[in-house]
DNA sequence: ATGAAAATATCGACCCCTAAAGTATCAAAA
DNA sequence: TTTTGATACTTTAGGGGTCGATATTTTCAT
């Protein structure tokens, strides 16, 4: 029901062969990982509710700050550059799901919030969401998750240090 | 010299809360991190070699297969879609860095190849991406690494059982 | 052989994303 | 006050990605 002109299956990690560093074959594993659990959240949300994952995150940060978001705060947060989130909030706008409101404080600014509909359709997606996030993780038993949960967090400071740079 | 109007600061990963399933914040940290290290790659390759990732990518799959590969193959391989391929592939052979032969086999397929100086310059990008792969991963001793690899194993084989269906 | 079904690749429409430049507002110092 | 500089957002140009439709060739059952 997912997948069909993406293959998805040949993997990435093709790219990756004995000859090659271990920490790049690493790389690559986790990368292909990522794109298939990605790729497959992505059109379920497409085909369950017709809506895209950008859209459907950006709704997901307005629901955890209901007072809005101003352009700024969402692009930080989603890390992607504020071009990007003119789009995004104007075809959320364009389905009633998200209001623009002017920012008492600070003409420049907007404050970002979900409609009531807004706030109700993602409910419902993000109940979803989560199910299928569990399904995708539930061949690893709770050990396992806990530990990948550290050692990811090792990886994060670690990029962080060279990243910041 | 990467990261500026994006703000990869702030974190995907705020999206998750403490009332989310543990399983939902692993893989928003999982994401997080993933992206933090795409967009690094991505920046440097564009600032050091101008070139971007998917081209990379295409090219780092026909430097494994010295034969050349089928469109269907490299969509295959990268786990994209046929058409995005076709468009990668214009713009590589526009800079001489590939080429499409005939297949001898089938009137309907090429063979894209890696031109010798494709294969020149790919070999020196190739240095400097394993290197930066080893500068972000470096933070991590080496039992980490290897824990983080099998435990990526193991999710790999529970997505792709999920998204197989 | 032939004719239908499957496979290979391209195209067009549309969304996501970035970098760079532009507009408007704010804040603070001269 | 005026100017200067930073902030908040939009716009534009261009690459990346999907899907669905199309054209061509191959395959295979009849």
């Amino acid at each position: 029901m997912s997948k069909k002109s993406v293959p998805a299956a040949s993997d990435t990690e093709t790219r990756a062969t004995s000859e090659h560093a271990p920490d790049l074959r690493l790389w690559l594993r986790m990368l292909a990982c990522t794109n298939l659990i990605e790729n497959h959240i992505r059109s379920r949300l497409r085909a369950e509710f017709d809506i895209t994952l950008p859209r459907f995150d950006l709704m997901s940060q307005l629901e955890r700050s209901p007072q809005g978001l101003k352009m700024g705060e969402l692009s930080k947060r989603m890390m992607v550059t504020g071009g990007n989130v003119t789009g995004i909030t104007d075809q959320l706008v364009g389905e009633g799901l998200v209001i623009r409101e002017d920012s008492p404080k600070d003409r420049r600014a907007y404050l970002v919030k979900l409609t009531p509909e807004g706030r109700r359709s993602f409910r419902k997606m993000a109940d979803a969401h989560e199910k299928w996030i569990l399904e995708l993780f539930s061949g690893m038993d709770e050990a396992q998750r806990g530990q990948l949960y550290g050692l990811l967090a090792a990886l994060k400071t670690s990029a962080s240090r060279t990243t910041a740079k």
